[in-house]
DNA sequence: CAGTCCAGTCGAAGCGCTTCGACATGGTAT
DNA sequence: ATACCATGTCGAAGCGCTTCGACTGGACTG
């Protein structure tokens, strides 16, 4: 393992002057400079991370806790995940993958050792337990997804109200008076998870405003648990013709058992998904759908945090606008009998 | 921040004495150890993990690289991440996320920095790029996947060439003499991935040797592209009555085309898929598949990697045996015209 | 009863880096 | 010519931990 102080011995100047080299912290003479550069470049040198955290009490790592509950839809975290780890490389920064295990400990367990130098959090509950952590301890932080109270809090999320809205006025403008909500399973919402609520919210507060029955249920997805809730829809609304989904793993079981009853898409009903672009393009009917954007999630995080750590940025929270992409499954409501 | 230091005299012993409570590579008094164990709870003290691994040379730090292909089927990735993460924190191992955007570079930065003591490598091309980089340096690996030489690394995947076996076995059993094998995408195979490669092995030399029929199709998934591919498959063999469905994003629409055609399952044809459980079991008709062991598969790259890591354990490929379970998608074939 | 051993503890060195103050050097302003 | 400043470089002091050798006092052995 190569060390700054063979580097500097190499190059002939002292071990400050590689240090100051790759910092950038000093000014140093060009020639300086590149007999330096020469130096790392043919010994292959890198510096430990280890020494460089101890020294400058700063790790250059980003912690990045995902929560492994089977009931989220996974390719969003994924996706988010990914974006925030290509993200964090451009700033230099390296990601510690935590998973929910450990729940607020690991908060703790970071924080206290100096692994890493900030956190972000994802699918956070409205009433998060690591949350009074976080706003105890001075470390950098972000959260994607809104609790309950931001108060001090950085948080990243998509504008789940506003969505719910977008879908709602979709709908109304077709014409489609009785509208169906296909939402996440029911221990999404046990949990208080901000997103799922504030979607629901942002559904009926519009409805309302417009004049609009809306029906709300609850659905883990699957045909069987979707057949079934169909049936519940159907029997309580025989006149619903706007369908608004939320949960991904319920968007294919919902085609096919409409098909199967013979109602067309869009003639007969419309639907409306809330669900990444992928799914919506690959879907058996292209859905007009509001797209999660969670590469954009992703990067807006980090590009928060590392303005924290930079000493720049305050506390704030980004809400990204939704946008309604018209496909193939939406359009006008059919004309009553 | 609270150091060893502050423990040491809150405890009255020194700091040695505390590093060796914490270590236990001593022995240590009881009374000693209760009254250390005892300060630290007070005093809140974490090991700050910058001076450990520059002072012992141990990061306890695992990297996962993993890379971010569009193509491949991102929730079996995930709940590898997922299980690895989770194993590596039961032999008191963190976590470190790369994606493949860094490629190669990335190893050479990690092994050189000390940043992660091993590495845990996904998605192995058959002859990856970073594979000599890995032997050179003596930092333990393993690999989630199966490269074309194994030669001096450990390596950890399901035996997919005895899963297309058993798909073909399974198929033959019910009389099924003519089957299509709906394949991952075209780029999938072009990349030279192992699991493909070996799974298709497995199936033609089964075929050959049960004297069954065999056409192979690469499927992006999708609607519109499956039904371009299951047209060219009737087309070229009409007589199909089996289907090996490999690529997880071909499974819905397969079944929905299927069924759109009036051809039933399991009576006219039979459905095997090579999937996760889950997948298998939300669909709209139970599948009879082959389950990709994520969790298993994580599990055991972890155990394999802190077996190394322990002086244990040496280069080995491990192979999980696939296991068919049967459910509603197969039957006996369909008596001839 | 001297010699040996072991459990239990301590002090000090050092891991590889950052960073502060100090020190040259040469240019610029007075 | 003197004083001053900016620029470039160095030495040394740590950062908080692990670990090695050394020391102590009691429990054995012969």
């Amino acid at each position: 393992m190569v060390t700054l102080a063979e580097v500097a011995q190499h190059a002939g100047v002292s071990a400050s002057t590689v240090s100051y080299v790759l910092s950038g912290k000093r000014s140093i003479s060009t020639t300086t400079r590149q007999r330096v550069e020469e130096s790392i470049r043919k010994l292959g040198y890198h510096p430990n991370a280890g020494a460089r955290a101890l020294a400058s009490s700063r790790s250059n790592i980003i912690a990045l806790m995902i929560p492994l509950r089977t009931d989220m839809y996974v390719p969003v975290m994924m996706e988010i995940a990914i974006a925030v780890a290509a993200g964090a490389r451009t700033h230099g920064y390296d990601i510690l993958l935590l998973t929910g295990e450990e729940g607020p400990d690991a908060v703790r367990r970071v924080t206290g050792s100096g692994l890493a130098d900030a956190m972000i959090l994802m699918d956070v509950e409205l009433d998060d337990e690591r949350l009074p952590l976080l706003r105890a301890t001075d470390q950098p932080s972000v959260l994607i997804g809104l609790p309950a109270d931001t108060e001090g809090l950085t948080c990243v999320d998509l504008d789940f109200r506003a969505t719910g809205a977008l879908c709602v006025e979709h709908l109304a403008g077709l014409g489609h008076r009785d509208i169906a909500v296909i939402g996440e399973a029911a221990a999404v919402y046990e949990r208080h998870t901000g997103f799922a609520e504030r979607t629901l919210d942002g559904l009926r507060t519009r409805a309302r405003e417009l004049g609009l029955r809306l029906l709300h249920r609850p659905c883990e997805g699957g045909y069987d648990t979707m057949a079934a809730t169909l049936a519940r829809v159907f029997d309580e609304r025989p006149d619903t013709t706007g369908f608004v989904v939320q949960n991904e793993a319920a968007v294919e079981p919902l085609l096919a058992l409409l098909r199967q009853q013979g109602r067309a898409v869009p003639e007969d009903v419309s639907v409306v998904a809330v669900c990444p672009e992928q799914v919506a393009t690959q879907a058996s009917v292209r859905l007009t759908s509001v797209a999660v954007p969670a590469q954009e999630m992703g990067r807006r995080a980090v590009e928060q945090l590392v303005a924290k750590l930079d000493g720049r940025g305050s506390d704030e929270v980004v809400l990204l606008a939704p946008e309604l992409t018209v496909r193939a499954s939406s359009g006008p409501a059919p004309v009553g009998p």
